[in-house]
DNA sequence: CGTGTTTGACCGGCGC
DNA sequence: GCGCCGGTCAAACACG
């Protein structure tokens, strides 16, 4: 089914709620894309992995991260126990993903795959307006590398293995709902994250990172403080 | 009292 | 130039 191509993601690794697979399988991924996002940092896999079970994951397989091509397996609590999606992280080998310097999902430039790539499926569909294109292009040249991704979650901020300090709050025009801002605080990381709630399904959060660790999740620096 | 959060003010980019 | 909007700052506040 072809629709089940686009479910990842525009600008995030998820498009619709409603087009998540519900059984574990084996789904198409967009030809032109690799997942988890190339460059995509620790915290956001651990987040994911701390989210399990009450969420659809999109895993991908160590095999099929490839330059162009990757298949993907969704699986939902239903089907699966935390410890198996744990599992089946590793075994996923995420941490491969360095091997590319560029991160496609940076940028805006997932916006670009989709919107160049699917035939049939206009930026409108996508929520993706000319307008809204523009400003993502011309921040281009001053914006950390970011990405983002969708979960279903009671809990706004996910756990994903570093500490952050909230910054600020602001209400979007684009969700009506609020939106926060978190600052990492390690010194000398300038990582930042936005958590909002998604506007068609408050369910579902929005999680954005921006920029790139410059130390290891949370331990050591658990560690000096508690030494 | 130290640490983290809240929230209104402020700023810069962008479209009209 | 003006107004809108998203992002950030920082003082006030809450909490352990």
């Amino acid at each position: 089914m072809s629709t089940t191509s686009h479910s990842i993601v525009h600008h995030s690794l998820f498009e619709e709620q409603d087009q998540m697979p519900t059984q574990i399988g084996f789904f198409p991924f967009p030809t032109n894309l690799t997942f988890p996002p190339l460059g995509c940092h620790q915290s956001s896999l651990k987040a994911f992995s701390s989210i399990a079970p009450s969420s659809s994951l999109v895993i991908s397989q160590q095999d099929s991260v490839s330059n162009l091509t990757a298949e993907t397996l969704f699986s939902t609590t239903a089907q699966k126990s935390r410890e198996d999606l744990t599992s089946s992280f590793r075994g996923a080998q995420f941490l491969s993903l360095h091997r590319l310097s560029v991160n496609p999902w940076a940028l805006g430039e997932v916006a670009d795959c989709f919107s160049c790539k699917r035939s049939g499926i206009d930026d409108h569909h996508l929520g993706i307006s000319a307008t809204k294109m523009k400003k993502i292009k011309a921040r281009r040249k001053v914006r950390e590398p970011r990405f983002c991704f969708k979960t279903m979650s009671d809990m706004d901020v996910l756990d994903d293995g570093y500490k952050w300090r909230k910054y600020g709050q602001k209400v979007v025009k684009s969700t009506h709902h609020p939106r926060s801002y978190y600052r990492c605080i390690q010194d000398n990381c300038r990582v930042k994250k936005r958590v909002e709630r998604f506007a068609e399904d408050p369910r579902m959060v929005i999680t954005t990172y921006e920029g790139r660790h410059v130390h290891s999740p949370s331990n050591d620096l658990e560690d000096s403080i508690s030494t």
